[in-house]
DNA sequence: ATGGTAGGAAGCCTA
């Protein structure tokens, strides 16, 4: 049993249906996770997503802003999500799949980007995203990340000195300072979490998920940053075959400013 | 050093 799941900002998914549609016909993921759907639940486009085979949707929709969904082919055991920092974001969802190896848990999350200014006490929206934080280090250890479980999404963080373009210019730009950075990897440590990405792919390897919108050529400047996450529990990391980040789809008309993150999970009896 | 683009909702907010 060969489970491949892909974590993807879409950006908005009414007017990039066709990016998911041709993301699958390419790589065809058994799970997709998504954020920024923006869209409430009653608008989001079920059917023409249960047409490409996803017949299992969770969906934690929101008007105008957020927004996450689970498309999947394999059915869910339980679906369930979780409010953060007493606000009603849609930020968060959660599955289990049956898997040869027992339950197999998925955490979607869509982190809080932080605003402008590095600063809690100068900019609200930088003290939510650290609040947010603590918040996920609180919940996601101990009984709660005992058994296998992955946690996928935009996390609005790019932790190591090769997950962007220059460290040196971005240690004050909002997403790789220190005190995110040290924020985001106590989550990990707390889980514990491996990254999964970054076990298959070493940080001796620059590697981004999400390009800016406000460049000329934003592949020749190629100034990224590593924004999306796949992390695994002790318990399935090392079932995780294959990585990817899908650059091609940053390069269609009219994409979304992330690129999909992609993992194997080979969970066949030994 | 600044401003550059995009989506959604409604004439600004967030990323």
């Amino acid at each position: 049993m060969t489970i491949t799941l892909a974590t993807w900002n879409i950006n908005s998914i009414r007017p990039r249906l066709h990016h998911v549609e041709r993301f699958d016909s390419d790589r065809a993921p058994d799970i997709l996770c998504l954020q920024e759907t923006k869209v409430m639940n009653d608008q989001f486009p079920a059917a023409a997503l249960k047409k490409l085979g996803y017949e299992h949707l969770a969906i934690n929709g929101q008007k105008s802003y957020h927004g996450v969904a689970i498309l999947s082919r394999l059915p869910f055991a339980s679906v369930d999500m979780r409010s953060f920092c007493s606000k009603e974001d849609a930020r968060h969802l959660e599955v289990t799949i049956d898997t040869d190896h027992g339950p197999l848990r998925i955490h979607n999350f869509y982190v809080p980007a932080g605003g402008d200014i590095p600063d809690p006490e100068e900019n609200d929206k930088f003290r939510h995203k650290l609040d947010f934080l603590d918040e996920m280090k609180a919940w996601l250890t101990g009984e709660e990340t005992a058994g296998a479980s992955i946690l996928v999404g935009d996390l609005n963080i790019a932790p190591h000195e090769n997950d962007v373009w220059s460290h040196k210019q971005l240690l004050k730009v909002v997403s790789h300072t220190p005190v995110e950075v040290e924020a985001l990897n106590a989550v990990q440590a707390a889980g514990p979490w491996q990254d999964a990405v970054r076990n298959r792919i070493p940080v001796e390897h620059r590697l981004y998920s999400w390009w800016s919108y406000r460049s000329r050529d934003w592949s020749k400047a190629d100034k990224g940053r590593r924004l999306d996450h796949i992390w695994a529990t002790d318990a399935v990391a090392d079932k995780i075959s294959h990585v990817e980040i899908y650059r091609d789809a940053r390069g269609w008309e009219k994409p979304s400013d992330h690129a999909p993150v992609i993992a194997k999970l080979d969970l066949s009896h030994s």
